[in-house]
DNA sequence: AAATGATATTCGCATAACCTAATATCAAAG
DNA sequence: CTTTGATATTAGGTTATGCGAATATCATTT
């Protein structure tokens, strides 16, 4: 699997990986909606949304259509968002997920570092 | 959705956000692994490889089997793991994704804030 | 051409994340 | 019971991230 790609993944999850940005991803799943919006639904200031909304760009993760003097954002890759939210909503922060047995590790695994 | 079940999600996201701690995600999903084996595999010091762990553990996306001094490693979502891991194979970076026609801004959203 | 509304950017600081080097554990083997 | 191999932890320094405050842009209205 090639580095660039990789970083790419890397730079999605990383993206998603915050309370602020993975909000905003999830209301604009439910619909377009410009930074004022954002704004009145989220407990965050302009200033910060418009941060966010800049990392999820970077990520394109989202992507925004300009009307006049304002801008709509929404999400470009909803496939991919929906994806792993759907997956997330599968797992219990409780549950200790799959047991498995040992490896047994092969002795010739003897390159040195 | 409660704010402790996002918060774990986030933390499961920000785990996988890191390039070391992809790869041994992937490392992982071909197969149990001991951390001498994960340090055979990457460019990263033991301590470091060990560091990531603790953090995949925390997020519990990983879980290890004490077999005598070594601890085999293995991911504990599986279905998670591969299913984002699934997701992000059909993006590619340089695509544009979904364009989206602008949003038409009710004229009635008039909270203050 | 002001004034206004919507959004972005920049700066500075606080905190978190990351990494290396050194050291500590701890089980198995002598 | 000392040594060795496997792994974890701690400390410290560096870089990255997050955020508020202030300011800048830019389109629209007046």
């Amino acid at each position: 699997m090639s580095a660039v790609i990789e970083n790419y993944w890397v730079t999605i999850l990383k993206a998603l990986g915050h309370p602020t940005r993975l909000q905003i991803v999830m209301e604009l799943l439910k619909g377009t909606k410009c930074v004022t919006d954002i704004h009145d639904l989220l407990p965050a200031s302009q200033a910060n949304i418009s941060q966010h909304l800049t990392v999820l760009r970077n990520a394109r993760i989202v992507d925004f259509a300009q009307d006049g003097s304002q801008r709509c954002y929404y999400v470009c890759r909803p496939e991919l968002v929906e994806g792993v939210l759907s997956l997330l909503r599968n797992e219990q922060p409780e549950s200790r997920g799959t047991k498995v047995q040992c490896c047994l590790r092969k002795p010739d695994s003897e390159e040195n570092h």
